[in-house]
DNA sequence: TTGCATATTAAACGGTCGTTTAATATATAT
DNA sequence: ATATATATTAAACGACCGTTTAATATGCAA
């Protein structure tokens, strides 16, 4: 990573916000530079093109959230499969839920997930490869299932469950959380339940998996 | 809803391709019109604005969905909670996974989730608020569950297997369905395989439900 | 035929987009 | 001091956006 003065500092880190916010078609260079404090012509000074900016505000997220989200995940040998889970699904929402620079990155992923652009397969396929074998393994050593297919599936339910809080993340912004009756009445905000729903999730997909040995308290 | 001539039903017709595909802001009038091969200024003259042709196909789409996949569901009362909940995944997932009309409601609606507009509260609230009830109404049958926090909980499981194939739908389509080892060698496309993923889901909430009182806890 | 409502469209409007240009400001070295 | 490299910015560019206008085409009653 090249240094980078202040005022190119400056325009990563904004750069990061309003795409995480919007996705790279919406986010506008002027959205950019107003939160930046600098001007239009400066992005494409410092950064070559809109384009460019993105992919390096990419890789500059992905930096911040796999060393603040990962890095226990080296000495994961020492836990049983159920405690492996616990700590896929619990770095997964936390970072959802993050409201710092270390969760920039989820964020920024959903839009290329829902809107993959011309640059999606050069950082998005590695990236997730890497994630998603990281919950692959800990599902065969779980389950002990040796049909890929019904894998795959085990991979989704566990998965979509997490992802599930990034879908509804502008929902709750925006007050549109869904309150059907008679949930009209639950004051529900998962920033405040984290640890409560973390473990739903953890007890919902063991149960899903038909893991009878609960481990992890 | 009014009569409208060929060339209204059309752009209304193709409107909703295009919205389904790219959500509001990202679809332009030129898509639609090129799609529907009219002039750019009929949009205006048959629908008065951009925004008020969005919610004509918002209300159109609707109606398509649901008289194509929600109609059986008055005569629930005949059915067991499990039986009613199977019938909730699969309307659920076959209306994201259809390809025809009858599909286009779900796509145009996530997008709404995604980046809910100026209308989101006037068209997004009503629908989703009966669609949850729905689901709401089964999992106190299934559990008796009577915490609403943990209702919420299980309600927020269940829908988001089914969502997630949604959120998908564009790396399917961008041959970017990510396949790390082992999966890289399953040629794995839910289109094919509806009523087995229809399957999973639903034994998958079971377990997760707790259902089968199987465990001694 | 003429008269008139309806349907269609080319052209232009003002606005924002990403980008480029050229002028200016700032800092450092000689 | 001057010279030079770097940093910053106002202005303009061409392209596209949603919308409006005005002209034209079409169908039908009188």
């Amino acid at each position: 990573m090249e240094n980078l003065n202040e005022t190119s500092q400056k325009i990563l880190e904004c750069a990061c916000e309003v795409f995480a916010e919007k996705g790279f078609q919406a986010a506008s260079i002027s959205d950019i530079c107003e939160l930046a404090g600098t001007n239009r012509a400066s992005i494409n000074y410092y950064f070559r093109s809109k384009d460019n900016l993105y992919e390096q505000a990419y890789v500059y997220s992905w930096g911040l959230t796999h060393a603040a989200f990962r890095t226990k995940g080296d000495d994961s040998a020492s836990l049983s499969p159920a405690e492996r889970l616990k700590f896929y699904i619990s770095s997964l929402i936390r970072s959802i839920f993050s409201s710092g620079p270390e969760g920039l990155f989820m964020r920024m992923m959903f839009h290329e997930v829902i809107q993959p652009n011309i640059h999606s397969k050069d950082c998005i396929g590695e990236i997730i490869k890497k994630e998603r074998k990281f919950l692959d393994d800990i599902i065969v050593d779980l389950t002990g299932e040796t049909d890929l297919v019904r894998l795959h599936f085990m991979s989704m339910s566990v998965m979509s469950q997490c992802l599930f809080f990034n879908l509804t993340r502008n929902l709750r912004k925006h007050k549109l959380e869904i309150k059907a009756p008679p949930f009209d009445r639950v004051d529900f905000r998962p920033e405040e339940h984290l640890d409560a729903v973390i473990d739903h999730v953890c007890t919902f997909c063991l149960n899903g998996l038909n893991v009878r040995e609960k481990t992890g308290e």
